[in-house]
DNA sequence: CTTGAATGGTTCATAAACTGAAGTATATGA
DNA sequence: TCATATACTTCAGTTTATGAACCATTCAAG
């Protein structure tokens, strides 16, 4: 029965079908996610992605448009599995730097390079499509975290 | 202290900047969900802006990747709160066809309307960025549902 | 027909993830 | 030195997602 699943979208606007895209494409990714590193869960694993440098916890919880609470129990499942350490930030006493151990760089330079099979799996696109498509999210990314941090939108 | 925030991620390959952007965009959308129409749910409105014709709750669950008990816990809000109704399908009366009413539809249209300009700010994209990255999402998205749904890469 | 296996949904108990409010420690400015 | 703001933590409560067992209908054989 499912023969016609990829229907008649044609009248959708670019905007609808570009969110149907991303959206598929996350959640197919976050299903994939589950089959590589048993040992971490979903929100480790972006953590884990976006440490590619200390960073505070805060600017992570700006980075994944979060709360710190949901930044403090992440980090709390990473450090107690030895995937990184928290240090003082010397600038800031108040603030915590989130370090990968050699544990956890391995096992970051894993998930990012199977993301990115992954990715390259799900999408189907090709390295000139990728590129393409790499560039506009960067943008659509950095576009984000500019306008999503300071101001709130509505709240 | 939040300066460099979309940092150096020159060294970054294009499918971890592409799914980093997929990302972010999910979860900004997914944020910026909370503030339009306060009686839905997150799953809600995605089932609502899915159903642009009566589909079977089959349909949709292969179609939001997701597994049948969800789809019916998301319908039966949308119907207790009369967006939709169930219908049997003519075809097969085990299958249940979930039919817009004339409340869903206009919220449907409505939530579509919002949509398509949330990511139109959110993105910052113009028009014919928006209809290149519209073309490769909805490439990718097809690839997904015409692989995602028979096989299962893993389990 | 009648039977057995497959399929479309449902129920329910549980787990995973997220959040806001209140609290601690440090920083900053008057 | 004191008041206020910031960085993070704790915790209790909500939301969301899921798998396993289940019911009803269909389909294919005999």
């Amino acid at each position: 029965m499912p023969e016609n699943i990829s229907d008649r979208l044609g009248r959708l606007s670019p905007e609808i079908l570009s969110i149907m895209g991303v959206y598929a494409l996350y959640w197919k990714l976050e299903e994939a996610f589950d089959c590589i590193e048993t040992e971490l869960n979903h929100p480790e694993c972006h953590m884990l992605i976006k440490l590619d440098q200390p960073k505070r916890m805060g600017v992570l919880a700006a980075d994944m448009l979060s709360v710190p609470s949901t930044i403090t129990a992440t980090a709390d499942g990473l450090e107690k599995a030895g995937y990184l350490t928290r240090e003082r930030d010397p600038e800031d006493r108040r603030a915590w730097l989130l370090v990968l151990t050699k544990q956890g760089e391995e096992a970051r330079d894993m998930l990012v390079s199977e993301a990115g099979d992954l990715f390259h799996r799900a999408s189907g696109l090709d390295a000139k499509e990728t590129a393409e498509f790499a560039r506009l999210a960067h943008k659509i990314r950095d576009n984000i975290l500019k306008s999503g941090i300071p101001e709130g939108l509505t709240k």
